[in-house]
Formats: structure tokens, sequence, C-alpha cells
DNA sequence: CTTCTGGATTATGCATTCATTATGCGGATG
DNA sequence: CATCCGCATAATGAATGCATAATCCAGAAG
């Protein structure tokens, strides 16, 4: 009886528990700036304390929590700072990515990148926000993975992992919509044509166009009273 | 983010202890492959296993140690697969911090920067590779500071050390050095006439080129035993 | 003599327990 | 009546104990 298919625990419990509680974070099921009830947590999963307590210092040395000494942890909140922090690191890690992802560009991929992009476009023609952001991210993801480089992969991740919970409150509007495909339209140009310093010029301007979104998003949930579920 | 006036020791033991075991693995204290003795380090700091376990997590989540479920922690050892990995990323991320810190270079700064260059310069030609190398890496970090991104800041401090006890075995050539400060004096240069875009070639090109050290020097150190003491 | 197998030892992973600190409430005092 | 101090309670941080799994060594068999 080896670890086939024994695929309940993935790895570990704390780690399993990492993975858990950033989804409860990303999905806004911990609201930022509210405290983290360690007590909670533990009787909802189901586990001791311990594991969790390492779960939340890895979560915290991402970013995600802030842990107060002999205070518990909170869920770091983004600031408009914060993303004005973020976005430029993002724009330069994307810009990377593009640039390696057309040198070891197949057809293959390509054509999925090509899909994808379609699929985004009919989203974006339906008005349909949400299917629109996950194919997005896929998308961003796509380029990352093609790039090759687990060391960039990883960097973005956590950014995007911290943004993420953002994006759900960021009501863009149509132009703003518009733009992003536009966007799109030449970052598949670029990809096609494997242009990989002009993608990571358009990645570059596309990601601080995002910046703005999220900001707006921001600035308009400054104030507002966060319904849990 | 918050770590304005926080930054003093205040989480105890569990946050000391990871800065304890960090400058282990980057000092080699723990050699790079081998096991982390838990046990061990429990009772040279006169700790619990607890808190000590709690570290491991977070180091192993910086990539700085491998957890093998129920095989205990090992010290990631860096292969040449993630210089070439790592070094383009530095470069992205000290192409912004270039960028950025020419925007808002002061000529106090400015003048901080050139102190420590000469400095640097001086090592140099003394071949004091210790000092050079402590020089060296105070430069980076100050255009780091002086771009005023605390994420960006971070990313690239994870990075560094990483790669920093790899630094340690790179001896480069005279003419690898001569090329490095060759590149330091261009990298002045930019900074003087603050032009951001030529900084960031400058210096990605630059940290490429330090990939190559630090290649030559793993290279060098395949196979090698660890002198004892 | 070498190799395989089985047991023992040790280390690791998680839960329970203890101590310390922060916070809230109540009473006392100005 | 308001404010401040002290106590109690709850939560967090650390330590120890227990169970499981892996590794190492020894003995036996080929």
């Amino acid at each position: 009886m080896t670890d086939s298919e024994r695929t309940i625990t993935r790895v570990s419990l704390h780690d399993e528990l990492v993975g858990r509680l950033r989804d409860l974070i990303v999905e806004g099921e911990l609201p930022p700036g509210g405290k983290v009830p360690e007590k909670q947590l533990c009787t909802d999963f189901g586990v001791s304390r311990t594991p969790l307590r390492e779960a939340l210092k890895v979560l915290a040395s991402e970013g995600l929590l802030e842990l107060h000494p002999n205070r518990g942890a909170t869920v770091a909140k983004l600031t408009l700072e914060d993303v004005d922090e973020m976005f430029p690191v993002m724009g330069s890690l994307e810009a990377l990515a593009g640039e390696l992802a057309c040198r070891n560009l197949t057809d293959e991929s390509l054509a999925e990148l090509r899909a994808l992009h379609y699929q985004m476009v009919l989203h974006y023609h339906r008005s349909e926000l949400a299917p629109y952001f996950r194919i997005n991210q896929e998308i961003h993801e796509k380029i990352l993975d093609i790039a090759g480089n687990a060391t960039l992969s990883s960097l973005h991740r956590g950014l995007s992992g911290r943004i993420r919970r953002a994006r759900y409150v960021a009501n863009m509007s149509k132009a703003r919509w518009a733009q992003a495909v536009e966007e799109h339209e030449r970052i598949l140009e670029a990809l096609s044509s494997r242009d990989g310093p002009r993608l990571g010029d358009i990645l570059r301007s596309h990601l601080a166009n995002k910046a703005e979104v999220i900001k707006e998003g921001l600035a308009a949930d400054t104030g507002e009273k966060r319904r849990s579920a």
C-alpha cells in the first residue's frame, strides 16, 4: 500500500491547510483586515492548532497574513499603495515571461492560447464577467507556464494570489473592459509573431492598466461593508 | 508594508529562529543538500521543536529548505538550472528597481552610491574579495532601497538570499572581476544621468554576467567535499 | 561471502497541555 | 459622573508527549 492513490491528504496536513486557508483568504471568506479565528478554523478543519499555526506562519511569510505578537493574525488588506507597488513588479515579471514564452512557443501552445483568447472574447461579448476573469487568468498563467521558469511562476503566483481577491471587487467600466480585450488582441498578435520584446512591452502596459482598474475598484470599495457570503 | 517601526525583534522566538536559521543556511553552516537535524538545532538554540518546526515551514516556503514528508527537511541546493531560472528574474527585478530609482534619485542618494562605488573599486584594486562583495551587495540593495518599492525589495531579497551562499564559492576570474567593475562604472554613469531605461538594461546584462560567474563557481564546486572546519 | 529480511531505534508529525499576555468588565476613587 | 486600576477570562505562543513511519543494523540463508 504505497502512496500511489492516497491523495486525500496531498502531502502533509499543514501543506493541505496552507492551500485551504489560501483559498479562504483569496475568496474573501476571511475578510481583509479581520482577525483569523484560530480555534474556529481548527474545529472547522478538524485539525489541531499546531499544523494550523504552521500554516499561518507560511501564509504570513507569503504576505497574505500579518502576525501580531500575542495578538493573533489578521488578513493583510490590500491598500492602494500595495497595488501601486505590486503591479509594476507584476508587469516586469510578466514581461519577462512574455519574452521567455516567445522563445519556446510551440504551435500547439500558440493554438491553445488562441483558443483561450477567443473564448475569453466570447465571454466579453456576452458580458460574462466571472468566466472572462477566469479565462483571462488562465491565459496569463499559460504564458507563465510556457515561459518554463518555475521561479518566475512562483513569484508571479504569489503576487497574483494577493491581488486576486481584490479583483473580485473590480467592477471595471465598459471602456476599461474594451481596452483590456484590445490589449489581449495585441498580446495574441505578439505571440503569433513571436515578438518577445514587443510582447513584454504590451504585457507591461497591460498590467499597468490592470492596476488602474484594481485601484478604481479599491477606491470604490473604500468604506464599504463586506458581506460575508 | 506595515513593518515601518515594527521591524524590531518583536515577534520573538519563532521569528528570531527564522532569521537565525536563514543565516545558518546562507553562511553554509548547514550544507546544501544535507539534512536539517531538528533535535540538534533544538538543543543548540535552546528552544522546543514547535517554534523550530514553524520556522522550518517558513524557510521552506521561501525556497531555502525542502520538506520531504516523513523524511525531514533538507537544505535546498542550488543547481545550475536554478541559477538559470533565478537570474533572469533577478535581472528583471533589478532593471525595474533601476528605473524606479532613477525617478526618485536625490543628489544625496547619488552621492552615497558614488561613495559606495568608489569604495568598492578600491577593494577591487586591492583584490579584497570579501569587502568587494559586501559593498557590491550594498550598492544593489541601495538601488532597491531608493526605488522605494517594498514588494520589489522583498522579492529581490528572497532570491538574493537563496543565491548568496553560492556566491561564497564564486571565485571569479580576473577578467570577470574587471568586467563586473566596468559594468558598475556604467551603472554609476546611468545613475548620474538618471537614465532609467539605460540603467535597467545595464543591470539586466550585469545580472546575466553575474549568473555566468555563479554558474562557473557552481560547476567548479561540483563534487567538492566540504572542508572540515 | 554476500544479500535479504526482520526487528529495533530514532526521528518526525500531530495532539494535548501549560504558561503568558491582552482585553474586557467591574468596582473604587477623585 | 467619569476615570483609572485591578482582576478574571479567553486566546495565543511554546513545550511535551504519543503514535507512526523510515532507516539502520544484525542475523540467517543461499
